[in-house]
Parts: structure tokens; sequence; C-alpha cells
DNA sequence: TCTGGGGTCCTAGGACCC
DNA sequence: TCTGGGGTCCTAGGACCC
């Protein structure tokens, strides 16, 4: 996703002097707020003041909150059955998630920042990396003010904006945007004083590219800030992190070490779910496996690409300590280069028989497609006696046929209906901005 | 009873070769 | 048969991100 440059030793710059960088390349980092529980608010606007929780997938913990769901203290990442109570007591709103919705709504907010920068990075569902070049003479402020309020007026979602000349701290602006209302969602570290506040103020937690684990060891040594992090030598960094903490340092120092880069063809594509219940016979994980190998063929033909290797787990439930634990993996190479359905289900059914036994309550399974080529005119492999051409023309009638009346019309029997496998997702909303013959438009304020 | 899903990069260690 | 060292490639696992 990122590229990396300026990773040898003469790219360091001196910090000692107080210095007012330019804006002639400066990083914007924009989110939005909230972002799943926004959209749910978007088309309901009764919920303006609510606490919303959103759910992963199988409704299993909290994955988005309001900011009165936050108030409430309820956790990301929290198992929605441990918050029952709270959410009774509270009148807390649940949804499951909305892929389609989000997808959507994140494209229309993409779309309208777009319009305002030369160069954009789509970094996630809900935030974009933007490079400010040639806007010397141009207020940042004022301009950045004016696109968070656009978006909002144009999409119904909040967002925030943060801006500094590398991106690591074009991340920390961020947070002091969405954080403190006097900012009005725009927040700028541009001079060497307010590097220096920010990073006093940024716990070493909080900073991209420093996790749990890191920041625990980091705390050990006395390093509790981004200040702190940035007064250790590059060398003891080095030591205690590598390379990637190394960077993070000179991001900090003001150093960009991280350049936009253009979006690339993934390199791996997991498709994987839990299931609603648990599973103990071959049959049903064959078919939810055969819908996963489905999913990965058709996100691999998406980016016109081909696999050569996949992947299949499947595992039982790592929470329950009580019950025998079973984890198991297989890794094909593929004789030649695919992306075609029945393939690979082929494949993948193949390797599930190979790792199942039988015994065991299955909770999860998932294929992998990795070693991602780009497509290319199919060659004649002696050995290989498939009629490609055909097969080709197959798939691209059925994403057709898919694209025009709905996911999943035409299918590939082993893909089956039974669906025992499929997840629990009982508050769903609607698709709202995405039904069939029903475009949607949006009116806010 | 009930704990997500999809990615990236880096490093250490083993296998293998010369 | 024994010995040493260095290079490369691959893989699994760890760390991070949203």
């Amino acid at each position: 996703m990122i590229n990396f440059v300026n990773d040898n030793d003469n790219q360091l710059k001196s910090n000692t002097s107080t210095k007012v960088w330019g804006s002639s390349s400066m990083f914007g980092l924009i989110d939005c707020n909230n972002f799943y529980a926004s959209c749910e608010r978007v088309f309901k606007p009764s919920l303006n003041g609510v606490p919303i929780v959103v759910l992963s997938n199988n409704d299993g913990c909290v994955i988005a909150r309001s900011n009165e769901a936050k108030a409430l203290g309820i956790p990301m990442g929290e198992p929605a059955f441990k918050l029952k109570e709270l959410i009774e007591t509270n009148k807390v709103v649940v949804f499951s998630s909305n892929y389609t919705l989000y997808g959507d709504m994140s494209y229309r907010v993409m779309n309208t920042i777009s319009k305002f920068v030369p160069d954009m990075e789509v970094y996630s569902i809900d935030e974009a990396f933007l490079l400010f070049d040639g806007f010397e003479n141009i207020d940042l402020k004022s301009y950045g003010e004016n696109m968070v309020k656009t978006v909002h007026r144009n999409t119904g979602i909040p967002v925030s904006l943060g801006m500094a000349p590398t991106r690591t701290l074009a991340k920390v602006a961020n947070k002091f945007a969405k954080k403190h209302k006097k900012y009005n969602g725009v927040c700028i570290i541009d001079t060497d004083e307010k590097r220096e506040k920010a990073l006093k103020l940024t716990d070493i937690g909080d900073v991209w590219g420093i996790g749990r684990r890191y920041s625990k060891t980091l705390r050990y040594y006395s390093v509790n800030t981004a200040w702190d992090f940035t007064q250790r030598t590059k060398s003891w960094i080095r030591h205690t992190m590598g390379v990637v903490g190394e960077r993070t340092w000179l991001e900090l120092q003001g150093t960009p070490c991280l350049e936009m880069e253009t979006p690339k063809s993934k390199k791996s594509i997991c498709t994987s779910r839990s299931f609603g219940e648990k599973l103990t016979e071959l049959a049903p994980v064959s078919e939810a496996v055969s819908n996963f190998a489905a999913s990965c063929a058709e996100k691999l033909r998406k980016q016109h690409s081909y696999a050569c290797v996949l992947t299949v787990f499947i595992h039982t439930n790592p929470f329950a300590t009580n019950q025998p634990q079973y984890y198991n993996q297989t890794l094909m190479q593929l004789s030649v280069p695919t992306n075609d359905t029945t393939e690979l289900i082929n494949y993948a059914l193949r390797g599930l028989k190979s790792i199942f036994v039988k015994g065991y309550l299955y909770k999860k399974a998932g294929v992998i497609v990795s070693e991602i080529v780009p497509e290319r005119p199919l060659q004649g492999d002696l050995f290989d006696l498939r009629d490609r051409e055909k097969f080709s023309k197959i798939m691209c009638v059925m994403d057709n046929l898919n694209a025009s009346y709905g996911k999943q019309k035409v299918k590939i029997a082993a893909q089956g209906f039974d669906r025992k496998w499929k997840l629990k997702n009982e508050m769903l909303s609607p698709c709202y901005s995405t039904k069939l013959g029903d475009a949607m438009e949006i009116n806010v304020e």
C-alpha cells in the first residue's frame, strides 16, 4: 500500500531550528467520523443524538460507535453478548453491518473529496490520504474547512481533516481535528512548535504504526508519548523496533518516508467467515468453502488477474477452551494460473477434503488466493486439458448476469442452497442507497 | 449460548547450493 | 568422509493497519 523512500541516513534533516514548513507539499488525512454509525444515521435522522453501535459480521462484536455510544463507555471490539445489559438500559440502537450500504456511501464521500485535490490515495473504506501539492498561495485552513463542509453537505457524512508535512504527522493532526471542536474539523501541523505540542499531547499507543505490542515495550522504557519517542536516538529505535519503527521516527520528525501510492492490484485475496452455527459434517463446510472460493474468483476477475496459489483453512472456535481444538490449512500450487470459479472451487474442495477431520465443531473456514498475476492471453499448455476459452466466456456471462440481476443469481451447483453456514445478521438495515430501481437522493440540512 | 474480516510488510530460521 | 562459510530462496509467524 505504501512506498518507502528516504530510507537512508543522509536524508535525515536537522530539526533543531524552529522551522516553518512551507505548504509546498503537505499531506492530508481525511476520514469519516464514526463511519458505519454515521451511514446508518444519514437515512434515519431520528437517530441523531441517540447512541448507535454497529456489529461485525455474525453480529459478533462492536466495530463502530456513535459519540453517544462512546460516551457510555462501550469499547471498540467488545463482544456484543457482554453488552446486553448496557444496551438495554441505555436504549442503544444496534445494527448488523451492512457493507453494501457503507461501500456505496464511501464511494460518494471519496468522489466528493477527489474534486478538491490533485492526488489522493483511498486508504480504507473511510479514510484517504491527500496530497496538497501546489497550494503555496492558498489558505489551507479555510480550503480544508470548505472540503469538510462540502463532503457533509453532499453525503451527510461528517469528516475530519489533518494536514502535515508527513503522513504520520497528518494522522496526528487528524486526531486533534476530530477531538476538539475548536478546530472546525481541520487541524494543521505546519511549524515545529505545533509539532512539539501535538506530539507531547499524543499517547505513544495512538501513533500510527505503533500497536499494542510495541507500546507496551516502549512504555517499559518510559516512552509514553509520541514526543518521548522522537527524543530517543535513531539507532535505539532501530534496535528496538526495526526499520518500520525507524520510519515512524523519521516521519514524526517531519521527514517524509512514505509516499503517495497509485492503487495496485491486491497481492492476496481472502474470503472467510465464521459460521452462524457450528458445523460438524463435511457437506455444509464444503458448501461454505465453495462460496468462499467463488467469491475469491469474482474478486480476481474484477481486478483482471489470475492466482497461482490457493489456500484453504478451517478451525474450531478458539474461545471454546473446553472443546477439542483443531486448526489446519493446506496450500496448493495451481497447475495453471486461473480466476475461473469452477476451477477454484475444485481446488478448494480438494484441499478441504485433505484437512477435514470428522468429530470437531467447526466455527470458521476461509479461502485465500495468492501469487496473483495479471490476466494475459491464455496459453496452450501441453498437459492442460481444460478448454480455458470456453470457461472464460462462461465466467463472463455469469458476471454480467449477476451484475444486472443481483448477487448470486447465477452460481455453481457446489455453492448450494442450504446455507447452514451463513452468518447471523438480525439487525440489518435496508440497502437504502443501492436498491435496484430505487436510486436514492440524499438530502441533508 | 453468543468473541469480525481483509489486508500489508518485515524478520528469523531452515533448506539448499557452491 | 570430514570440515567452514556465504549466498539465496522460501516459509511461517509476528507486528501493524482499518
